[in-house]
DNA sequence: CAGCGTGTCTAGCAGTGCTAGGATTCGGGT
DNA sequence: ACCCGAATCCTAGCACTGCTAGACACGCTG
C-alpha cells in the first residue's frame, strides 16, 4: 500500500511541477514560448509524460489559470478587508485587480481570454473564481441600490476587464489609464 | 503604360479577393480554419502569392480588421442618426455595438483582441476606427459632464468590450446579458 | 528467480507559417 | 518576326507545432 502511496505522491508532485513550470515560462516569456517540447525539457521528462497528466496543452493552461484564480482572490480579499470607507474600497479593489492583470499578463490571459472550455466545465474550478467574484460583489454591494448585486458586479467587472484588454492591445492610450479607471469607479461607487 | 496599369489593377483586385476570402472563411469557420494553404487554395493560387501581397498572416488579418472598422462605423452612424432622445441614443448605439460583435465574432476578434501590432502602427487604419469612436463619443457627449469626453467614451467602450469578451468566453451567464447592458447604459447615460 | 505491468522514451504523423529556387510566361527592342 | 530579359508564379522544403503509437526497460509480485 505505502509504495503505491509514494508513487501517487511523486506523481502529484510532478504534476505540480508541470503547472509551476508552465506558469513561470508563460510569465517570463509568454504563452508562445510554452510548447510541449520546451515544457518537457524544462521538467526533464519527455513530452508524452505531459499527456499522462493532462489531456492536452489546453488542460495545462487551464490548470495554470486555476492557480491564478486563487492568487487573484487572495489579492482582492486582502485589499478589501484593509479598506474602511466603502467608496475607497471600490477604488482600491479596482486598482488591485488592474495591478494583478498588469503584473501577470500571461496569467491573466489564461484566466480570462484564453482556455475557454475547460475551467468552467468542472466543478472545483469555479470555487476560487467565485471567491474572487464574491470579494468584488461585497465591495460593490453598498452601491448596487435597486440593481441585482450579481449583475451590478458583473457589469463593473466587465468594465475593468475591458480597460485591461483594450489597453494591453494598444487600443487605448496608456496615458489616460488612471483617469479612465477613476471614472469607472466613480460611475459605480455612487449612491442612487 | 496601359498594360502595366492593367496588371496593377488585376493585382489590386486579387488583393481584395484575398481579404474577402479570408474574411468569409473566418466568419464561417473561425480563424483557426484560415490557414495559408487553405486560403491559397480558396483563391486558386499558391501560398507564396499571399506573401507577395502581405507580409504574413497577421497582415492579412489586419486587413480584414480594417474592413471591419468601416462596417462597424457604418452601423453606429446609422443607429445614432436615427435616434432622437439622447439617452435612447446611447442605448441604441450600445445595442448596435454588441449586435455587431455577436453577429461577426471572428471579425470582432480580429479588430479588438487579435492582430495586435499592425493596424495601429500605420496611418490610414485609425481613420475608420476613429470614425466609429467618434460616433460613440458624440452619442455620449451630452452625459460626460465635467469629464473629458474622450476618456468618458473610452471607459464606456471598455464596458461594452468587457461584456462582450467575457460573455463569449463563458465567464458571464448569457441569461443576464440584457440586464447588464441596460445597467451599463444607465450608469453612463445620466446627468450629474 | 521468472514473468508480468507499469511507466517512460524514441520516433513519427499531420499540420502550421514561411521561403528559396527553378520554371514559365510575357513584354519590349532590334 | 525573333529572341532576350524580366517579372511572375509554383514546387519543394525548412523548422516548428500538438499529439500519439509502439518499443523498451525497470521494478514489483508470485
Amino acid at each position: 500500500m505505502s509504495i503505491q502511496a509514494r508513487r501517487e505522491r511523486e506523481r502529484a508532485e510532478r504534476e505540480r511541477t508541470i503547472i509551476a513550470t508552465a506558469r513561470e515560462l508563460a510569465e517570463s516569456e509568454g504563452w508562445d514560448a510554452v510548447t510541449t517540447r520546451r515544457l518537457a525539457a524544462e521538467i526533464e521528462y519527455s513530452q508524452p509524460v505531459l499527456y499522462s497528466h493532462f489531456k492536452g496543452k489546453d488542460a495545462i493552461m487551464a490548470a495554470v489559470a486555476v492557480e491564478g484564480f486563487g492568487d487573484l482572490a487572495d489579492d482582492l480579499t486582502a485589499v478589501r478587508t484593509a479598506a474602511t470607507d466603502p467608496r475607497r474600497a471600490v477604488a482600491d479593489v479596482a486598482m488591485a485587480y488592474v495591478a494583478f492583470a498588469e503584473r501577470r499578463p500571461a496569467l491573466y490571459d489564461a484566466m480570462f481570454t484564453l482556455a475557454v472550455d475547460l475551467p468552467f466545465a468542472t466543478q472545483d474550478v469555479p470555487v476560487d473564481l467565485a471567491r474572487g467574484f464574491a470579494q468584488l460583489a461585497e465591495t460593490l454591494r453598498p452601491f448596487a441600490g435597486d440593481n441585482d448585486v450579481g449583475a451590478f458586479t458583473e457589469t463593473f467587472w466587465s468594465g475593468l476587464h475591458g480597460l485591461i484588454t483594450l489597453m494591453r492591445n494598444g487600443r487605448l492610450r496608456r496615458a489616460d489609464h488612471e483617469r479612465r479607471l477613476a471614472l469607472l469607479v466613480d460611475r459605480f461607487a455612487r449612491l442612487g
